[in-house]
DNA sequence: AATGAATGAGAGTTCATTCAT
DNA sequence: GATGAATGAACTCTCATTCAT
């Protein structure tokens, strides 16, 4: 539509530059990120940044944008959304697992995000929110227990996800797979009616 | 006795400092917080500071093994052991809870610490340790689940608690009697044998 | 022609910064010396030092590599070596003393780099070899007497030259010519066969 | 005969800190010198240090006052002027020797003093007046060059000794006696009649 | 649109100096 | 007189942001 459409180039050194951004932030945090190495590693200048975002803290919210994005499309598929529980609780589980394998820091973005100790952050993120959509659903289709707070719970089942997330990184021996099923089982026992 | 007791007024400049940084590092993060700010909310100077610690990070880690001596003292009592589950669950969660209103942004700091997006401090904290001793204690005791894995499970455990914290803090009205009887209910049913 | 060449403004921009530091270390020392003071003074920002230096160490090293490159370059042309002694002398001194004019401060420049209270510049600088060489080219030309300790000699010779720069420094009304043959003078009668 | 005098304990205390201050100074210079380190080295507190000095700079004031007074006493015995020239070039020299091999690094201090950077010291010291004052008497005696400048030349001696002793203190494995010959000698042809 | 040299505010840290004990 | 914990001014160094090219 509009006139000012991304050449491919620029598309790529935007993708780039979040490509570059969401490892920094990842790997050492928002202020230790230097935007000069994010530059470098984008093989970008540093003005080029600013022609896309105002500041540090908007590239952080854009590279957190992008994950919540993917994050979020991941688990609102039809096919998710037909599937019964537990059964869908895997899904919901293996979609986080598989967004987090292709996006490696994923569980520090998501420490810098909804778990950020910003105050600002504190707020509900959409991957809480849809998460909690589904805790709701579960419920409306009579599967999920009704004497459960779907927000606590969608916090809960969050940390689980974080929690397990960090165990699998400090002990690389873990199989994925395992550590999925622990955590299906555990919601299953939790929540299913 | 020993003249390197250190004075009444030294104690509690020192109390200050460490009650100063804890809250700086819980509202702000490690970055942002600035010295200057602590020392003057702890009613000393920048420089009294550094008679204490060799700088910042030995200030965060100073304020973290405090915090961390707090909690794991906190569900290190006799009586906690020698309750059985799942009472056992509600005692440890209330020491975490506790312990957490005690210390106000106890949840914040637990993120600087075993959630810090620092890959150093991705290492297993005495928190964690002190739940999967409590783990592998109701295991031996044939108390709970023999096919769970402790490591994990104190990573969940830890989780759960941690994203209820949260929810908690951002939603003030919430009861937090409520939210352990959550927690203790979710383990209850997801770890008891 | 290399894009890497710097632009006639950095260059201008490098030698004010060269210029300011070499007075300020001159004028106040390497301790006492401010970077926000050498900035000002070469009409630069405090960051644009530390693009062209890794820090004050290095502004130091760097000037003193460019005043003893300028006095090295000064004893070295062929019109020296190519002269006798007791003629020679003189051209060294002068040598010296004209690099010390255009480089106002270069006796308190020499006291910071070989005259230095820091062990590590203890060592041996080029301006000392230079001068040694000389000795040994004399020696082996049969011109100077071959009873003297090359090293321990130009450390004397370069002494005395320090020494005669200081009282010329102090004594504004003195005659630089007159202060040379006296110093070519004594340097003949010490060392000439 | 004043009733001020000080005690046995507080002259000890006196003397540890000039030592130590001494050292300190030398070692590393005076910016580089710590006054909490010299008080440790001391044996006494930073505040005793106050008693004496007005702060750290009188501190360096007395420690080179100490030192210069040892020297120029040692050049200004009975039997050095009463000794004619070149012998008395030796005496003089070895005066200065044995006052650095008291005081170790005595040359530093010099060029902490004499020697410094800091145009307040440029100013003529005692040892340069005593120097010259030697020279001086050797003119008047008949004994040295009636056509030398005697601060110049004071100067550039002193410069010989200084330049001499770094080599020294360069190579550990040099005989202070023959470097002390060459200078007598070097003396002896430059400036005796 | 892209660049990257230049900027300068702001941070951690040091240490001479003070003064209550 | 002696102490040394406390102070805070002043330093070096960093890096987000700008803007001339």
């Amino acid at each position: 539509m509009s006139t000012h459409e991304l050449s491919p180039a620029q598309q790529q050194k935007s993708s780039a530059i979040l490509e570059a951004a969401r490892q920094h932030f990842a790997k050492h945090g928002f202020e230790a990120t230097k935007l000069s190495d994010v530059a470098q590693d984008a093989g970008v200048a540093v003005g080029t940044i600013y022609l896309r975002y105002e500041g540090k803290a908007e590239l952080l919210q854009g590279v957190l944008d992008n994950v919540e994005t993917a994050f979020c499309e991941a688990m609102d598929t039809a096919a998710i959304w037909e599937t019964t529980f537990p059964e869908r609780f895997e899904m919901i589980i293996v979609a986080m697992f598989e967004t987090a394998d292709q996006q490696t820091h994923f569980a520090e973005l998501m420490a810098l995000s909804g778990f950020s100790a910003k105050p600002t952050n504190m707020q509900k993120s959409p991957i809480l929110s849809k998460i909690e959509a589904h805790i709701h659903d579960g419920i409306a289709r009579g599967e999920l227990r009704n004497d459960i707070d779907p927000p606590l719970a969608a916090r809960m089942a969050h940390g689980m996800v974080d929690g397990a997330m960090r165990e699998l990184m400090t002990n690389k021996m873990q199989d994925p797979v395992v550590t999925i099923s622990h955590i299906t089982d555990a919601y299953a026992r939790w929540l299913i009616k």
